[in-house]
DNA sequence: GTTGGTTCACTTTTT
DNA sequence: GTGAACCAAC
């Protein structure tokens, strides 16, 4: 450890109790051993254990914490009172909090329901998504008055909702039971201003270009739009003026007059909600600390109580702005000033998506003031000085090679696209100097690049790599310190070594790859446990054993028996037979799978007996089965009970990942994400996958609900009646005001890159087999040559059988699976060739006619009822038409949306029969359509055609006739 | 050089 | 559904 000075950082940190500080402590510095410290000087000067905050955010990092001070600290102060001093995580303070004084917080809010002392946490997101499912049913059936436009337009974009909700509550916006309040519906709204002063900055031609009037980047991304996009009510010649945008039209695409209704609507959401979950007594992560922010903001009495002398936090880029409010109002005031002390690394802030925000670091300062004016608006909250606080920088790293942190400042400083330029201003301005090497290991160090062919080979790669670092034993050491800083070598293991990528499938498929040629890895992060053969199979039981005759449930099973494909399609074909209403064959596929189905129903009231058996018949004990087991059993514990209510969730949830450690041998190489690898370090780092389209990752935003800064909260779909059609259109004003106002930056994506680099001690290699511009940005900027034809004898692990002593998981990607596809997904095959067809003519004519769905889809709703018997009032002629029509009809048997399940080449096709005639001498199928034209016709005949093929083969008795029936043309097609 | 069309690959995780 | 890369056409 470096020696104690006056001008060692750490030191000036421990020695500085009084006053608010900013600590800027870089990747390896020893950020924890100097809070313990710290801790520590301040037990030395008397204040008690009770009188320190020490928050951090994980809840590892929370019992590390603890135990450090307890182990190094409990010589000073008895063993009890450091057990229960106050050092957790956010949340369990904030849950605290409530508990001891904020059970009436929600009245504040004006919602009439307390929080009741032994309120539930929404640990996990499926099921909370699934009890906001239900929620949001309820309220659309009491809510459709005035907002039936928006609950079109955000059709079944549920979740969307759900997040945005969560988004708000993490940015410090609540909701009233009335109205917002001013300064957040300013928020909401957007501002005009701003809008207006970044159009005219890129409305300005671009300098250097050869004519006058030229083509500007916005105005080519505004035609963009109106090119892909379909819009309702825009007035193109409003916004264009010749090449550039008319000045003039800025008013008109900002203001949307839809916005005002959209964010009253959501208001009502989210206020329904928390009083939905209050009920229930629960509340999600996002709500809790809403509400102890709320009631130690507006309960003065108790504001005074909890508030502590000492406030330290830890990871602080990890925070969200309410939570940055929060902790303004948790430090007492103490001669004017508050003793604040946060620690974090602006350049590890990974968590954007999650709402956390490095401007609590990079502007703190400025934030603090905000805050404080804002919070003390209407009464005197904060008193203590925030103009004065100092800024200590640790830069001594006790981690890496000299080489290694030099390079990891190039990492801020790459492209991330072709166009693109990083704010490397910002970064001088708050990074200005590497980190100094305090270990020495120059001469011990590598960084290099590897080019592969291909996926495969590039897992080659890395698997011949990790052979040679664990094999040649004079090219590679080890060098480790103790505590005194002195040094031995040795040779690498593979517990050295980890492998990085920016998205988990690489490292799963990356795990199977090595495990197969005995070289050893463990993966530790998320999977998406129900795609997996395990989770696969569990479901597909779960499913038989709800209805013995689904076809979803008998794919996956008999695939795994090992059926041949012509079997599993016989069987099939039967289970498609008997949907259309005959039970023709009644035991199963295969007498032993029969007698397990059986096994299974003796004790089916047992769900988790149900997948445990499973589970146990194919032999599945791993890290995976486990999970799913665990899984199931929180979610039948959580009240969601009944059979169908479980399928249903797995059904909804199969993308959806649940954390693993997946491998548990001895000494193996771990591969993670660079998320999961944060805070961690290794003596060799592989950054794998650095392949286009991967890292940087350049996916956009998505949901249907858009909040942008300065744009505020806008709906990016719009339903409308266009003269001719109801339909759900794109909203234009929120495109184009998002166009202006929303950069997509890459900030992050070079963060992630800088702390995956900086987990290496003294080894770093890059592979991809696809280049991406990180890779060979770096490469050249280091000046070291990617190699492309490295290869070296793979040495398997001798002494234990791996691959046998772990499961593999199957691939994720269902593409070995036999496909389920709808009628409509085979027509949209064939429509492409069809717009070829209008492409000549009119293709806008053509998407519009695909928009009438919407009132299709109610007459079909009510064409049901009427064929069922049931007496309907409408106004719609459509409906009266085909009452007349089913009149007319005098057939022997009628059925109305059949469903049907046929397969067919590599595939199994799903579709819905409108209506069925049967008649003495042949069968005849029905179907409506609501189109004005007869367009579509070619497209609906290859619809008809795999309907009638597939009725044909059930009833090979009777010939089948197709007919349609253009409702608004009245006008029937033979087909 | 600019523009437009087509193709390609698809997230990260903690409380 | 989306942004970037690539390519062909002016």
């Amino acid at each position: 450890m470096a020696l104690k000075s006056a001008n060692n950082p750490q030191d000036i940190l421990i020695e500085s109790l009084d006053g608010i500080y900013l600590v800027d402590a870089g990747a390896g510095t020893g950020k924890t051993y100097s809070i313990v410290r710290r801790y520590g000087n301040l037990l030395d000067k008397k204040v008690k254990p009770e009188e320190i905050l020490l928050i951090t955010f994980s809840r590892n990092a929370a019992e590390q914490m603890k135990d450090e001070v307890i182990t190094n600290l409990s010589g000073k102060i008895s063993i009890s009172r450091l057990l229960e001093a106050p050092i957790m995580t956010f949340h369990s303070f904030c849950s605290k909090v409530i508990k001891s004084a904020g059970t009436d917080s929600p009245l504040t809010m004006g919602i009439n329901e307390n929080i009741s002392g032994n309120f539930d946490i929404l640990e996990e997101k499926t099921i909370e998504r699934e009890l906001f499912r239900r929620f949001y049913f309820t309220f659309r059936k009491n809510n459709s008055k005035g907002f039936e436009e928006i609950f079109q337009s955000l059709e079944n974009k549920i979740d969307d909702v759900l997040s945005m909700i969560k988004k708000l509550c993490s940015k410090g916006i609540f909701p009233g039971k009335k109205s917002w309040n001013e300064s957040d519906l300013a928020s909401l709204t957007g501002n005009f201003e701003r809008f207006s002063e970044e159009f005219d900055r890129l409305n300005a031609p671009k300098p250097g270009k050869k004519k006058d009037v030229v083509n500007n980047d916005i105005s080519i991304s505004f035609k963009k739009l109106i090119r892909e996009k379909l819009y309702l009510e825009i007035d193109e010649s409003k916004i264009f003026n010749e090449h550039v945008l008319n000045p003039d039209s800025k008013e008109y695409i900002f203001f949307d007059d839809s916005q005002k209704n959209f964010i009253e609507f959501f208001r009502r959401v989210y206020i329904s909600y928390i009083e939905f979950l209050l009920k229930k007594n629960m509340l999600n992560y996002e709500f809790l600390v809403m509400f102890a922010y709320i009631s130690i903001l507006k309960n003065q009495n108790f504001r005074k109580k909890i508030q502590y002398r000492y406030v330290m936090i830890d990871e602080f880029q990890d925070t969200d702005e309410i939570q940055f409010k929060l902790i303004m109002l948790l430090c007492k005031n103490i001669n004017d000033t508050a003793n604040l002390c946060v620690v974090g690394d602006w350049k590890q802030g990974i968590y954007g998506f999650r709402n956390t925000n490095i401007k609590n670091i990079t502007d703190f300062s400025e934030n603090l003031t905000a805050y404080k004016n804002e919070l003390n608006s209407t009464e005197k909250i904060i008193e203590y000085d925030v103009t004065k606080h100092k800024r200590i920088i640790f830069e001594n790293n006790y981690r890496s090679s000299k080489l290694i942190l030099n390079f990891s400042k190039d990492t801020l400083l790459i492209k991330a696209t072709k166009n693109e330029e990083p704010d490397s201003e910002f970064v001088k301005k708050f990074f200005e100097n590497p980190l100094l090497p305090m270990r020495k290991l120059d001469d011990m160090t590598e960084i290099n690049f590897y080019e592969a062919e291909d996926k495969s080979s590039e897992y080659n790669l890395l698997i011949q790599k990790i052979s040679e670092l664990v094999n040649e034993n004079k090219k590679y050491k080890i060098r480790e310190f103790d505590k005194d800083g002195n040094s031995i070598e040795r040779n690498v293991r593979y517990s050295d070594i980890c492998v990085l990528s920016r998205n988990r499938n690489f490292c799963l498929e990356f795990q199977r790859e090595a495990l197969k040629q005995d070289i050893p890895v463990n993966y530790s992060g998320g999977m998406e446990i129900f795609l997996s053969e395990q989770g696969i199979l569990v479901n597909a039981w779960l499913k038989l054993l709800l209805n013995d005759r689904d076809i979803s449930g008998w794919l996956p099973v008999l695939d795994k028996e090992g059926y041949a494909y012509s079997e599993i399609n016989k069987f099939a074909e039967i289970l498609v037979k008997e949907s259309s209403g005959n039970t023709l064959y009644n035991s199963y596929p295969d007498e032993k799978l029969g007698n397990f189905l059986n096994h299974l129903k003796n004790n089916s009231s047992d769900i988790q007996f149900a997948a445990g058996t499973v589970l146990n018949r194919y032999g599945f004990d791993d890290a995976v089965s486990i999970k799913i087991t665990e899984v199931i059993s929180n979610w039948i514990n959580s009240g969601l009970t009944s059979l169908s209510d479980i399928v249903r969730l797995i059904d909804n949830s199969s993308d959806d990942e649940f954390s693993i450690d997946y491998g548990d041998i001895s000494d193996a190489v771990l591969t993670q994400t660079i998320h999961k690898s944060k805070g961690l370090e290794y003596p060799v780092v592989i950054i794998a996958n650095m392949n286009v389209k991967v890292f940087p990752d350049t996916k956009g935003e998505q949901g249907v609900i858009s909040f942008v800064d300065n744009a505020g909260l806008r709906l990016k779909t719009q339903f409308g009646f266009n003269g001719k059609y109801y339909y759900k259109f794109s909203n234009w004003h929120t495109d184009f005001t998002n166009a202006v106002l929303k950069q997509k930056d890459y900030d992050e994506e070079r963060r992630l890159l800088y702390v995956a680099v900086t987990r290496a001690k003294q080894y770093l290699f890059f592979t991809s087999y696809s280049p991406s511009i990180f890779f060979t940005e770096l490469s050249e900027k280091s000046g070291i040559r990617a190699e492309n034809d490295f290869s070296y004898g793979v040495l398997p692990v001798k002494t234990a059988k791996i691959s046998e002593a772990i499961s593999i998981p199957k691939p994720h990607k269902k593409e070995n699976q036999v496909k389920l596809v709808s009628v409509h997904s085979l027509m949209e095959k064939h429509e492409q060739d069809i717009a070829e067809s209008f492409k000549s003519g009119n293709d806008f004519e053509f998407r519009k006619s695909l928009g009438s769905a919407e009132k299709g889809i109610l007459i079909h709703r009510l064409a049901q009822k009427l064929a069922a018997g049931i007496e309907i009032e409408s106004k719609l002629p459509e409906v009266n038409k085909i009452k007349k029509f089913l009149q007319g009809l005098n057939s022997s048997k009628l059925m109305s949306e059949v469903n049907i399940i046929y397969p067919k080449d590599n595939e199994v096709i799903r579709g819905t029969i409108d209506l069925l005639a049967f008649y003495e001498d042949k069968i005849v199928i029905y179907d409506y359509k609501t189109d004005e034209s007869k367009n579509n016709l070619p497209k609906y005949k290859i619809q008809m055609n795999i309907y009638k093929e597939c009725l044909q083969q059930i009833y090979a008795d009777k010939p089948v006739e197709c007919k349609i029936y253009f409702l608004t043309l009245d006008e029937f097609v033979d087909v």
